[in-house]
DNA sequence: AGCAAACATTTTATGTTTAAAATATTGATC
DNA sequence: GATCAATATTTTAAACATAAAATGTTTGCT
């Protein structure tokens, strides 16, 4: 195991310079945080349930539609290529967890869904990922949790807008 | 959880059933909005730059030190993988934009440094991306952005403490 | 019907990232 | 001074990610 960081963290945010503008040392300390539970849970999910972050990624969005979805609707909810859902979706199929069947009327078309094994597999998941989450963001106020989700969704806006 | 009661109140359940949900929302919403920011930064570092978001932290960090880093300075700071830095320091320096030299006294260690063409490059590409994330980052308040940076700061430290 | 454009997916080539093993060096201890 | 653990880096194998080309399918247009 190679452990990065584990000892003394100097990370992005914490090199920063007196020079460097707000916005940039929001930016990193953003970076680095997402970055820090991202690794968190892609670690536990990998020591507890031997599952990468992506797969149960494409996981999740098929837990939250019972009706399955296709290959470009994961797509477009995971914000990935489509090409990468179809080496994930491969590998998640041939584990047994997911299902991929023609849709009736439209042969390009696949619908994927979670199977029995794969629904039973992912509340497993879903239970730990949920309260190792909550370790790690739990402990905001209510005040805080706030200006967080409407700072972030004016953030997500405004990107929106430089992208156009 | 405690759970001392043989029969639990039902809010105090769905309080802990809420807060959890509540911790996934704005862990959703967190990646989310980085991961735009960071697709953002990096389709502009592609296009104007030709160059990857992690060859460009590469030479932001060195270019913060200019007695130069490690590979495992480096891999501490850009919190990533020794083996990653390696093939990302090996790329740089092959476009002469970085040079690793033989620390004296330890020769398991290199020392990486920009280039004077290095810094040159930098330079220019660092006051665009400042300029891309102030368009990214920018519109918030000064109180917004003081409630992001007070509440990362806590994630972060609660982070640190999960993973001990 | 014929044909072109759009659609849904897969394949291919290239590159990034990680974990783990391998290599080599240093320092401490006996 | 021999040995062993820690350190610094590279290499390897597997997973992930993208863009672009390829393969089929559907739709609309004339």
């Amino acid at each position: 195991m190679e452990s990065i960081g584990v000892q003394e963290p100097i990370d992005h945010e914490s090199r920063v310079e007196q020079g460097d503008h707000k916005a940039v040392r929001l930016w990193l300390r953003l970076l680095t945080c997402t970055n820090l539970i991202e690794r968190h849970l892609r670690g536990q999910l990998r020591s507890e349930f031997d599952i990468t972050l992506p797969r149960f990624d494409l996981m999740a969005q098929l837990a939250r539609e019972s009706e399955g979805l296709t290959m470009g609707d994961l797509s477009q909810r995971m914000m990935v290529s489509g090409g990468n859902v179809s080496g994930i979706a491969a590998q998640l199929e041939s584990e047994g967890l997911i299902s991929r069947e023609p849709v009736q009327g439209n042969r390009r078309a696949f619908c994927v869904t979670l199977t029995r094994a794969g629904q039973a597999r992912f509340a497993e998941m879903a239970e730990a990922h949920e309260a190792w989450v909550a370790e790690c963001l739990g402990g905001l106020s209510d005040s805080e949790y706030g200006h967080m989700m409407r700072a972030l969704r004016q953030i997500k806006l405004e990107v929106g807008e430089v992208e156009r």
